[in-house]
DNA sequence: TTTAATTAGGACATTTTTGTCCGATTAAAT
DNA sequence: ATTTAATCGGACAAAAATGTCCTAATTAAA
């Protein structure tokens, strides 16, 4: 469904809400640990998704990564999909086709629309506290 | 959502389907050109296809690819997916987690077992006559 | 002011996916 | 029988995704 990287962005970010709002900053090396999760590679994933306003970053000794609560709640789970993987959840034909619409469907056009729809709404109504929700709780989990 | 060559796949199964409902045997060749896609690799996923009896192939002059009208009505869109991408597509964490289950949930389990819950519906109950149908009619397309 | 801890980012390495090439095999047509 | 048109399958090549390493920059703490 989502790229390897795009799956650990979405953990790493869960959990960096969930320490966040408990008051704390978070280093690549706890995030990575928590996640389980390749610390280099989570690092470049961690930079785009700074790049792009999606986590805060603090450099230094005593620096990490952290999310305001308010960011926390407005951020979505399209927004992080959207910066990792691009638009290519949401567009592009279920059988690879680059021209297939409405006007010249491939053969699941209308199935695959429906499907695609239901995720897309999914991705974009789940906000990175809805995710963060279980996680403290032991309802829900990050790795493993 | 699949792989480049369950994309080829599919298309390639509904075209040879599409032919064979008018009684003509298609060339690996033909293939490639109508569906748009590597004719080598193409190949490689019909021998594929062939191997696990989901088109029939017969070598030697005038050879090619066929399926026969029952099989057009019982193999279904999820067969496909099943031989070229494995069980990937149903199976899985939409976070990539090795364990996540309905005890062990992601933060997002639930909701996305509902959407492949969904798409799984539609491949198992998409048969490949069912894809064919728009085909000759001009209602549905394989390239472009 | 030096040291230690940390992110940033470029270069590189590995693995997987996608794609190509070619010789072997098969079978129809000449 | 020979030629020709096809699939089969192994080896190779290229591209993309995944993952690693190292140095620079930054900042808190000693």
């Amino acid at each position: 469904m989502f790229s390897k990287a795009c799956e650990y962005g979405i953990r790493a970010v869960v959990y960096i809400a969930h320490k966040s709002l408990e008051g704390q900053r978070v280093s690549l090396k706890e995030i990575a640990d928590a996640i389980d999760s390749p610390v280099a590679f989570t690092a470049k994933i961690l930079q785009q998704l700074s790049r792009n306003g999606l986590v805060d970053s603090v450099k230094g000794a005593s620096g990490g990564f952290e999310m305001s609560e308010g960011r926390i709640r407005e951020v979505r789970l399209a927004d992080i999909v959207s910066v990792v993987d691009g638009n290519r959840v949401y567009e592009g034909c279920g059988l690879g086709l680059k021209k297939c619409n409405e006007h010249k469907p491939c053969p699941v056009h209308w199935e695959f629309v429906e499907v695609r729809d239901r995720l897309k709404a999914l991705l974009e109504t789940t906000s990175i506290h809805d995710m963060t929700l279980g996680v403290g709780s032991g309802i829900s989990y990050l790795k493993r």
